[in-house]
DNA sequence: TCAAAATGTAAAATAAACTTTACTTTTAGT
DNA sequence: ACTAAAAGTAAAGTTTATTTTACATTTTGA
């Protein structure tokens, strides 16, 4: 599954720490879903859309592996 | 969290075990996410979602808890 | 170029998702 | 009422998400 969350936040001009403490998780949780290196729950995912004013789906994408 | 995957089951007419079976679950996975046991992973979120063309905020909604 | 901020990363620990097996209870059709 | 299908549940085990702490690297701005 990929995401777009990097450049959600670029458009907002946020960082990741920014994002984790509005949602609230650690940095690097939100680090490691940027990188791809785990999947996020779905309240997770449904807090970071919010976030960025946008749909889950407008942010995940599944890929052909998932 | 909570979800209305059993209203959309019932619109589609398809058991537990059907829906478990499209989305490569267990038939335990799908009782325990629509009864609220456990918050799937935006992967199944996606994938359920997607069975019932609607949107993953059609299915599942945050509350205050989350 | 220097310093600060941001990002990357990693290990250890904990919590939570998910599977498997198996049994019980409920529901629906005849 | 009987039967079969569907749904509920539970325990044990595995995998994966998430946190915490801590340090290294990269980026940015003055």
């Amino acid at each position: 599954m990929k995401n777009t969350i990097r450049i959600e936040r670029a458009i907002l001009n946020i960082t990741q720490a920014d994002l984790a403490e509005r949602i609230k998780v650690s940095r690097q949780t939100i680090n490691a879903i940027e990188s791809n290196k785990y999947i996020p729950s779905t309240v997770l995912a449904l807090k970071i859309a919010r976030e960025f004013n946008k749909s889950v789906e407008d942010i995940f994408e599944l890929d052909e592996s998932d």
